[in-house]
DNA sequence: CATGGGATTGACT
DNA sequence: GTCAATCCCATGC
């Protein structure tokens, strides 16, 4: 089932993990969702930060938007805008398990393993074929689905850490993984960086 | 108006 | 491990 305005229109600290599970569609490609980070106005993290500007008017729109912005100049990022409208928040969808439609992510992709066709927010954008002119679209209308998990489908057990990418506001543990998917963007970093960090001079 | 810096990826050492 | 690609936009003069 389609997720519902309703769902988005919680504390994004709330909406983030609970998206984990959910299935992203876009055409005849689709894939479950394993990794998402959350983002808020109130943190310098969050491209809402700044207030509202010609870049952010998604984010403090309506709850159940797709925001879909340029990053490095090369990659499309994909996020679900999330509480009420008027507070700048969303979620961002970091990885998924591919589903549906392979051999069209294969084909953007350009690429065979399905470890390496979602397993980063840029990479899953590209598998979809996720552009920026869907940014602003509804999630309930389309042509980007977000969708309940498949009734009976086992909750997934969380891993939970520090977002990745960003040097502001890095303490929050916003970002939310699959602990048994194999399909994350990088291995979850706490226990995994600690471990494989190098002793400290 | 000029500048700096990314919510990244892929190629390479 | 390092690094370039590539461009929009927020910021500052």
């Amino acid at each position: 089932m389609t997720l519902q305005p309703e769902f988005f229109d919680r504390p994004v600290e709330e909406v983030a993990p609970e998206l984990v599970g959910c299935v992203l569609r876009h055409g005849d490609a689709a894939g479950r969702i394993v990794e998402t980070e959350a983002y808020h106005e109130r943190e310098p993290a969050c491209h809402a930060y700044a207030g509202l500007t010609a870049r952010t008017g998604v984010l403090f729109g309506r709850p159940g938007a797709a925001y879909v912005y340029r990053s490095y100049g090369t990659h499309a990022l994909l996020n679900a805008v999330s509480e009420s409208e008027g507070v700048g928040a969303a979620v961002l969808i970091r990885a998924l398990e591919p589903l549906d439609g392979l051999h069209l992510m294969r084909k953007r992709r350009r690429l065979e393993r399905p470890d390496d066709l979602c397993s980063g927010p840029g990479k899953l954008t590209q598998a979809l074929g996720i552009w920026l002119d869907l940014n602003g679209s509804s999630l309930q209308e389309g042509p980007i689905e977000l969708l309940a998990p498949p009734a009976g489908a086992p909750r997934p057990r969380l891993v939970v850490g520090e977002r990745i990418g960003i040097n502001r506001a890095v303490e929050l543990p916003w970002r939310f993984c699959d602990a048994d998917s194999r399909h994350v963007s990088r291995p979850w970093p706490p226990a995994m960086r600690m471990r494989s960090r190098r002793a400290a001079a």
